[in-house]
RNA sequence: GGUCUGGUAGUUCAGUUGGUUAGAAUACCUGCCUGUCACGCAGGGGGUCGCGAGUUCGAGUCUCGUCCAGACCGCCA
């Protein structure tokens, strides 16, 4: 027996207990007369303490050697401190050890494993099992598996079923890119591993399972972000016989159930909003409703005077800064200059300073006089003291920059609240999307995703006006969720495969069976997918999704503690008869 | 594919206009220390300034290339 005590749980009530305890050497505080050492595991520290007068000479040599991170066990008396620690839970006792044996020895750790490490992120990569000992990484490993489990039990309590899918599937070219696999035993053949199981859970459905779920991993080879990995997992969901509506309502559900259960918050029903009015009010998909600030479009109250970059701009949109009076000059033209940054892409900024006394000041006075620019107060909702931040130009390209800079300045004026959840329902996307690259619709969803039932006809006139049965959830910012309604009829998913540029020929061989599977009876059906590394860190009230992942990779896509990818054997690659072409 | 930022001691970083022997903190090692818990005190070791060219009397510092890391854009049905 290694252990009958974790290094977490020993207190007064256990005085004069014999122990054994086995850990890891976080410290050793070597007092000459006194050597004390900091026992660590997974459930705590205890001090083991090492005395000239009550400790036999050879024990005091053997602690004096002990280095960070050796692995020892020790046998000892529970005490009470001299002098207590009131910080940590065992700090009223320490080990007067009698007994040690070291396990293992240790290099020294390239950081330091406390919570304040000094290791850079690359290096905490490279040894992430040293990381893992660290406090806040242990404990968000912890967090994300009670988040698995309060899911796996809602759902399964409502009847879910969780049902494994292959993860060695077919390769489509629609979407993101595919991680391929090469097929040994078929010749020239190659497996692609799944973006989503979206096309099997849709055969569950069709099997007759009519709740189902699974924690699942999903791929796709695309360029990484700091929330962005090639592998991450989804709570994928998929329900028979339902409508919209009943979707909507079990997952807010399932999102009440785990803020209540992991973060003991309640919030009320989820408001909904379409995505065109996302996209008006807050020029997002994602809007973070936590605060206000909501754009006030103001072409009607620009137009016919002399301003030509109004004149001549599709969107005049602007947000009121609370406070924002206050910014300098200085301040100001920096913030021009922020939203002027490649990454934001504004061509500039107009801005209108509201006095406490009532009046404004702006940087169009030339051409607007105070009665225009009241009335840009008024649908900005700006009041006295607040700057109003004016972006013009195409819709498409204004309503992200002034989302951007809504974000930025809520996140400086601290409205975006860590321990705040504002939830909300997004409806009603539109079913497809124009890529100008390809010149072709494209699915916004996904290729099967049912159109509106009574905007069907609508696919052949304005395809692009088309809205979906499809919704995302958000919360603070974040797209955590999303899903649709199926097709569930051959027909009509012929007729989608078509409006997105496939030929009758390759839809059969790219969705066939789907299509197939259709045709013997398929149940209407519709579902939702979670991205768990996401939500896990923010019911966390974190930003990076990195440290609620074990073994995460760099923003390559290496994992730089295996060395993974690699190159490998040329026997390998015979096997497979791959010829590498670089 | 693109834009930007960075790479100096084990680690995190500083390093002025291009100029002496490249510094700090921390970690590590040695010694001291009668209750430490961010222990303290004294001392010590530790550097291919990412790599390669170039400019210069002289390069950590300037130029070009390259590799690596990070952030973002494109991309992510």
């Amino acid at each position: 027996m290694y252990r009958n005590h974790t290094c977490g749980e020993l207190s007064k009530t256990h005085i004069d207990e014999k122990v054994t305890l086995a850990g890891w050497v976080q410290k050793s505080r070597d007092k000459g007369f006194m050597i004390w050492i900091d026992l660590r595991d997974r459930y705590g520290i205890t001090q083991l303490i090492f005395d000239e007068e009550r400790s036999p000479k050879e024990l005091m040599e053997k602690a004096k050697i002990l280095g960070r991170e050796f692995v020892i066990q020790v046998t000892g008396t529970v005490i009470e401190r001299v002098s207590k620690n009131p910080n940590i839970p065992t700090g009223d006792i320490e080990i007067l050890v009698d007994k040690l044996t070291v396990l293992n020895d240790a290099l020294t750790p390239p950081f330091t494993i406390e919570d304040n490490t000094d290791g850079g992120d690359e290096l905490r990569m490279k040894y992430r099992y040293l990381d893992i000992r660290r406090n806040p990484i242990r404990e968000n490993l912890i967090f994300r598996h009670k988040v698995t489990m309060s899911v796996r039990n809602y759902l399964s309590e409502l009847k879910f079923v969780e049902i494994e899918t292959p993860y060695l599937i077919k390769s489509t070219p629609e979407g993101a890119r595919d991680f391929i696999v090469p097929s040994r035993m078929n010749v020239g053949q190659f497996y692609a591993l799944p973006q989503s199981p979206q096309t099997f859970k849709q055969l569950l459905m069709i099997g007759g399972i009519d709740k189902y779920f699974q924690i699942v991993r999903c791929f796709r080879d695309e360029d990484l972000r700091a929330d962005r990995q090639p592998e991450f997992t989804q709570i994928d969901c998929e329900m028979a016989f339902v409508e919209q509506e009943d979707i909507l309502n079990t997952f807010e559900g399932l999102i009440h159930h785990l803020l209540k259960e992991i973060r003991g918050i309640e919030v009320g029903k989820f408001p909904r909003m379409t995505y065109d009015e996302a996209m008006r009010r807050y020029g997002t998909d994602k809007p973070d409703i936590r605060f206000g600030m909501e754009f006030g479009e103001l072409n009607e109250v620009t137009q016919h005077k002399d301003f030509n970059i109004f004149n001549k701009a599709e969107l005049i949109v602007g947000i009121a800064v609370p406070g924002g009076n206050s910014y300098s000059r200085k301040e100001i033209d920096k913030l021009i200059d922020w939203v002027k940054r490649p990454q934001v892409g504004a061509l500039g900024m107009v801005y209108v300073r509201c006095n406490e006394d009532g009046g404004y000041k702006s940087s169009v006075d030339k051409f607007y006089d105070q009665e225009d620019l009241t009335k840009w107060a008024r649908i900005t909702q700006a009041k006295a003291g607040d700057l109003i931040c004016i972006l013009s130009g195409d819709t498409i390209k204004v309503r992200p920059q002034l989302s951007t800079l809504r974000m930025e300045l809520g996140e400086r004026l601290g409205l975006r609240k860590p321990d705040e959840f504002a939830p909300l329902w997004v409806v009603d996307f539109p079913l497809l999307e124009w890529n100008e690259e390809t010149q072709q619709y494209h699915a916004k969803h996904h290729p099967f995703t049912s159109p509106k039932p009574d905007q069907i006809e609508m696919l052949a006139t304005n395809p692009g006006n088309v809205k979906a049965n499809a919704y995302d959830m958000v919360l603070n910012g974040n797209e955590i969720g999303g899903g649709s309604i199926r097709i569930h009829d051959k027909d009509t998913q012929a007729l989608m495969f078509d409006y997105l540029g496939f030929t009758p020929k390759e839809a059969e061989e790219q969705f066939g069976f789907l299509m197939k599977a259709f045709q013997y009876g398929a149940p209407p059906h519709g579902g939702i997918a979670f991205g768990l590394d996401r939500l896990v860190a923010i019911l966390g009230g974190q930003e990076t999704i990195r440290d609620f992942i074990a073994f995460p990779k760099n923003n390559s896509g290496r994992d730089v503690m295996i060395d993974a990818p690699s190159t490998i054997d040329s026997a390998q690659l015979d096997e497979l008869h791959i010829k590498l072409n670089i």
